[in-house]
DNA sequence: CGGCTTTGACCTGCGC
DNA sequence: GCGCAGGTCAAAGCCG
């Protein structure tokens, strides 16, 4: 029943906050059959994200207690838990409960190499409104915790070589502006860009999920990589962005490496509008005082 | 009663 | 071709 629900479902319309531009979709589509063809391992997108689990606990749903999906503003179902050869810690596999026929589904696992660390790895895409927003990102939100939320995508070679002039064209918008998406309909806490003289970029509804996350994520993230505009004046700002790139663009194993920032400093709690951006200006200023 | 989690079984892709 | 590992199904039980 609901593999006739599954297939149902693939229109994807503009309204679509999660929808993907390349049809990664066709790939994972289940086809409903007696010999269920099911999805070729491998050859599939999808976004991995690490939340710090701390990020998890507190949404801790009844009775999970392996790995709880993260507060996402969808609903999670979850169909199946599975233990991984090589990691202490088994996945649960979930599925969107949001809507009736909803391909969206996530996988959800600590992380080997850092067992503070929930992986998230998106696949499909939902094919229907997006819920409304957790109340907890209103405009008016001070939000103390630090957290670091790693996006990262994966896509199959042969994907990659099709979609590789798209994929160029998506990386640097995606990569800027997942950042400026978190408040969808909050000014306040638009991402003024660290540099302050390049624009935000239109947020791509690729990474709407990113809006289910703790604002001060990415504030922690690219607090951190503004360290290579303040360590290092002699980055361009070019390189800054190829920087954000890289990350952005991470590979699963690469996540060990990003796990060696979890020791950020303190400003990344204190995160809000402008207050980045004067702390930049602060550094910026006492290094050209200084050299 | 509907929706959820749990869990063992089953199916399939992939590497050897 | 075989075996392993990952992904999914579906029955059973729980909960509000």
């Amino acid at each position: 029943m609901e593999r006739k629900l599954i297939e149902n479902n693939c229109n994807y319309s503009p309204e679509n906050i999660g929808d993907w531009p390349r049809s990664a979709l066709s790939h994972d589509k289940k086809i409903p059959s007696t010999s269920s063809s099911k999805k070729r391992r491998g050859g599939i997108e999808k976004r991995v994200v690490s939340v710090p689990i701390k990020e998890v606990e507190g949404v801790r749903l009844k009775g999970d207690h392996m790995s709880s999906p993260p507060s996402d503003s969808w609903a999670w179902r979850k169909y199946g838990q599975k233990p991984i050869k090589g990691s202490p810690y088994p996945r649960g596999y979930y599925r969107c409960s949001s809507f009736k026929g909803c391909p969206a589904k996530k996988q959800v696992e600590r992380s080997r190499m850092d067992p503070n660390m929930v992986l998230i790895t998106y696949s499909s895409e939902h094919n229907h409104p997006w819920p409304r927003p957790s109340p907890r990102y209103d405009s008016t939100t001070t939000t103390t915790t630090t957290t670091t939320t790693t996006v990262t995508t994966s896509i199959s070679e042969e994907e990659e070589e099709e979609e590789e002039e798209e994929e160029e064209e998506e990386k640097k918008p995606l990569n800027i502006t997942t950042t400026s998406q978190i408040h969808e309909h909050s000014s306040e806490y638009k991402f003024t860009n660290i540099l302050g003289d390049v624009p935000l970029i239109n947020a791509p509804t690729e990474f709407g999920w990113i809006t289910d996350f703790d604002p001060t994520s990415f504030s922690t993230m690219l607090l951190d990589e503004s360290s290579y505009l303040i360590g290092d004046d002699r980055v361009a700002k070019d390189n800054y962005y190829d920087e954000m790139s890289t990350i952005f663009t991470m590979r699963e194993e690469d996540d060990p490496l990003f796990a060696d920032l979890g020791e950020l400093p303190e400003c990344s709690t204190v995160f809000r509008r402008g207050m980045l951006e004067r702390e930049m200006d602060q550094r910026r200023h006492s290094l050209m005082t200084t050299g």
